[in-house]
DNA sequence: TGTCACCTGTGATGTAGATCACAAAAAGTA
DNA sequence: TACTTTTTGTGATCTACATCACAGGTGACA
């Protein structure tokens, strides 16, 4: 738990008291690789704080192929945010590529949360904006570069996740097919 | 001001005093078309809520073609929310399509009215959440779907959108050519 | 230690869409 | 109303990328 005090206090410094309040509401658990923590179909009740691992977000399409949204990792908050928040079924899938340790959070004990400790909607918020931001980046990126220089660029932002993740992986993530992403890197 | 008052109970209610105290942080606005209301290159001061009009928020890259990112019209919050909220220079451009009513609130004003009324920042995490979502699902169509479908899937969500836009325009938010565009439609 | 699943590179071929070019139609503007 | 600017459709050509197919490599696990 000390980790996700280091993260929020980032952004919002914690009185032990907040801090212990906080943690009663979270469950910590450990997922093997493959583990799914939400499944297109089902629904969604937790949100999720990454540890330790390494997930992927993805939606897998009429036609059964994989187009991944985000390989969530150390300090990152995911889910299928729409499902969670309006109780509905998952659209996309959130699957451990490698062993994982996460903090849970049920919509109801993050309301809760939320209620009786309002500067952590402030939190959030910082969360949800740096997250809107990211996303129109990527939607930037999809419109208006390469794919090669989508790729460098997304080798330059986070160098780590080359040895952690397949080349399979990254082209569904730059939304090309592995046979050109593999012509691309020789 | 009332519909902004509207927007905003949509999702928290207000007492008279409350709106009040939010009033005083905005500025009415009149643009004519063709205005900017951010400039590549320029500081950020404002967000801005659409009251009446259209813009287009868009990126011009350096072969100087435009990338759009969204429509914004009645009812919707828009800014370089990067730039805005770390005071750097914008990326993006967000100029009047038509000629628009705009209320506009400053950075420093934006924070003191959080600060004054924190109820307003549940408000704010809600939209940036909706925000985040809509980005999050424009990057899987534009994995997972074509052009076409793309394409009728913005017609079917913003019917409207034809009868304001040119297609030209709409090519350039789906992230196609208008020779192709045009080709589709026919 | 052998087997199996997955990953990666590479060739051949097909296709969606970019780009260039032109003309007619529509919409602004003086 | 006349003139300019913008929008739209359509043809011809070119290119990036998808798809299919195959083979060698690597790590996981019984």
């Amino acid at each position: 738990m000390e980790r996700l005090r280091k993260h929020i206090e980032e952004i919002l410094p914690l009185s032990d008291e907040e801090f212990l309040l906080i943690t009663t509401h979270f469950t910590k658990k450990r997922f093997k690789k493959g583990d799914y923590l939400v499944r297109i179909g089902e629904t969604v009740p937790q949100m999720f704080f990454v540890v330790s691992g390494l997930l992927k977000l993805f939606y897998t399409d009429e036609s059964g192929k994989d187009h991944i949204l985000s390989f969530p990792r150390e300090d990152w908050w995911e889910t299928d945010y729409l499902a969670f928040n309006t109780m509905a079924r998952a659209k996309i899938n959130l699957q451990c590529l490698e062993a994982s340790e996460i903090l849970c959070i049920t919509l109801k004990d993050y309301q809760n949360l939320c209620n009786k400790l309002p500067k952590l909607e402030h939190f959030f918020l910082e969360k949800a904006t740096a997250g809107h931001i990211a996303s129109q980046q990527r939607i930037l990126s999809l419109l208006s570069s390469s794919t090669e220089s989508r790729y460098e660029h997304l080798l330059r932002r986070y160098p780590s996740l080359l040895q952690r993740v397949s080349k399979t992986l990254l082209a569904s993530y730059l939304g090309v097919s592995r046979e050109t992403l593999s012509r691309l890197s020789s």
